[in-house]
DNA sequence: CCGCAAATTGCAACCGAGTTGCATCAAAAA
DNA sequence: TTTTTGATGCAACTCGGTTGCAATTTGCGG
């Protein structure tokens, strides 16, 4: 498992023919073990448990590792980046969730689906990046039944 | 022109029954004279000339007029918030053009029309959240001829 | 017009995410 | 192993935005 992501880790930093860092390996490590997109503090966070590795070097390892499209950063209205390890399954241009409860990101795989977005005469349109804002399946009134009935049982 | 946008943004202000204040009048008239969204620092700008309004009133004037739907404000990539008058043409929800060229932000009328995004089972879609990225109507290959022209013309 | 209470403002200090300069360190080429 | 070159650690800094609190304004009654 850990071990695993960090040998994929290594191989995919290898492969860009630069310096292979025991920074740059975790870091990609760690996103590529995440089911989310982290922010730099759950990153720094979850590498400083094992290495003690400097925050500044955590920030340049994150801006290199998404120059390299081995991560892509997601802006969010909180003002905070957020990584993604780039994985195939999600295309080139794609959505992202965010959870108006727990506040995480997730990029959504399939293509999205944008039909004409008229843009003032004059004005060129080159990119479309779109959210969806709601709540996650941790998060949703599922979850919340769930954990409701689990509150009965303790009593 | 000036005058008339002023008298407008304290009719509007005084509508909500809540102090009418120099500051609070010059920043939706500031907002409301503006063909962009604005920045806090241009609307600072824009204000200072005429009166000497703390850059805290500001922000806070921002935040107030935002609650009260005087205005709304828009989150963007580069960490700035902007900020534009809440127009009637533009409901309620509506997409936003980003220029890739010089950064100015502008509401788009027309709702948008974005056709079923998935979401992952368990995920409940609340809101959508739209920014076409390009070239605004400034910063296009048409302006770049005028420009071109008109360097010409200088020689 | 005057006095008062409550809301607003100005100021200074603060916050937190991210950046920069520079000396030191370590990967990998030689 | 030595050397070269790029990566790292550390401290100081930037910048948009926020907070606490005392001084000022606003709107209201009288
Ligand atoms: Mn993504
Ligand atoms: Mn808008
Ligand atoms: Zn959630
Ligand atoms: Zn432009």
């Amino acid at each position: 498992m850990a071990g695993a992501v960090h040998e994929v880790a290594e191989t995919l930093v290898r492969r860009t023919r630069a310096r292979v860092t025991r920074a740059r390996v975790a870091v990609l490590a760690t996103l590529l073990a995440a089911e989310r997109a982290l922010t730099h503090h759950e990153i720094e966070r979850r590498i400083k448990r094992n290495l003690g590795i400097d925050r500044v070097t955590v920030y340049r390892v994150l801006e290199w590792l998404t120059a390299r499209d081995l991560a892509h950063k997601i802006s969010d209205d909180d003002r905070v980046w957020r990584f993604n390890a780039a994985k195939k399954e999600h295309g080139r241009r794609h959505a992202h969730f965010k959870c108006n409860s727990c506040g995480g990101v997730t990029c959504l795989d399939k293509a999205m689906t944008v039909r004409s977005v008229l843009v003032p005469s004059g004005f060129r349109s080159q990119e479309i990046e779109l959210t969806v804002k709601g709540l996650c399946a941790g998060c949703g009134p599922a979850a919340r039944r769930r954990s409701r009935v689990r509150a009965q049982h303790r009593h």
